[in-house]
DNA sequence: GTTAATGCAAATCCTTTGCAGTAAT
DNA sequence: ATTACTGCAAAGGATTTGCATTAAC
């Protein structure tokens, strides 16, 4: 008997099944799709509009979803349940829509966004989180979470706006 | 002679228009206004309505503002440019409208948001401003800016979701 | 059977924009 | 005189919501 290794969408899956209970919502086959679906995928940085599209795209489970598809509403309805669950995290960043990432199974990192391109790169700083938690708490507070956002020049602009 | 110190809503004044000649764009009243009223009122962490709810309010040269009113689209063109010429800082901390906030004559200074009851509290670390900036440019950024937020629990919400 | 989720389209909120009139250069 | 700003109302993008239908409990 091989003891079968759980996948990271099942793990998701799962664990959004057993929120979903939790909190006494209805464990919907659209709602377990899109944490499955989102967690193989694994996008970055995305929109709501943009998952819908993914998930139209390259979701599994196709045939079915032509005949019931997602609506726009369902997606905002479930990656709001996902941010709340734990699975994503949500952030606007500046302008236009709000962000989502993929949260669980990776570590806490921040963004670096570039003013002239407008790339997102993502880097991880522990003495940074270290900083922020005792920011925190010598002010009485207590730490839930943080999010830093560097605007700088990436390499490639900062050449160009020199020259 | 009495050499007058210029007070901070006058230097916000002047700023700005030395910023809009040196753009070419034209130095109107309804823009002066703007700066010096907000400068000298300086409110905290507001959105476009909130600013023109004060002016309305408390903004001085009233009588004409009367038959001259500012509209929306001119309050959201005028922020837009006091961030670009340096007077306001802009954010879009989580949902809802745009926040600005005077960035004139202030240190750099970060945010903790309380999750409980909306809380806003500024702190100044300067720890976390150097490891902001070499992690930039240890990874070949140039730094321009760095917002932080925390989401917390304030003291006081803190102590009520244990009891 | 009861309660909640879904899709749709309409409504909402915040912000931008086109254009005719007005003020700054 | 020329150019840019302003107000208005309409358009725009992103998200939420009311309600009838459908699925989960």
């Amino acid at each position: 008997m091989s003891a079968k290794v759980e996948t990271e969408a099942e793990r998701a899956r799962r664990l959004f099944a057993e929120y979903l209970r939790g909190k006494g919502h209805h464990v919907t086959k659209k709602r377990l799709f899109m944490a499955e679906e989102i967690f193989r995928l694994k996008p970055r940085h995305f929109d709501a509009e943009a998952i819908l599209e993914l998930l139209r795209r390259e979701g599994r489970w196709r045939e079915e979803f032509d005949r019931f598809p997602l609506s726009r509403a369902t997606v905002y309805r479930t990656l709001d349940l996902m941010v709340r669950a734990g699975l994503l995290s949500k952030s606007t960043m500046d302008e236009g829509p709000a962000r989502y990432e993929v949260k669980l199974g990776r570590q806490h990192h921040h963004h670096m966004i570039c003013e002239g391109c407008g790339e997102i790169v993502e880097f991880v700083d522990w003495g940074h989180e270290h900083l922020v938690r005792q920011a925190a708490a010598c002010r009485g507070w207590q730490f839930v979470d943080s999010e830093l956002i560097i605007h700088g020049l990436c390499p490639r602009c900062k050449g160009q706006r020199r020259g």
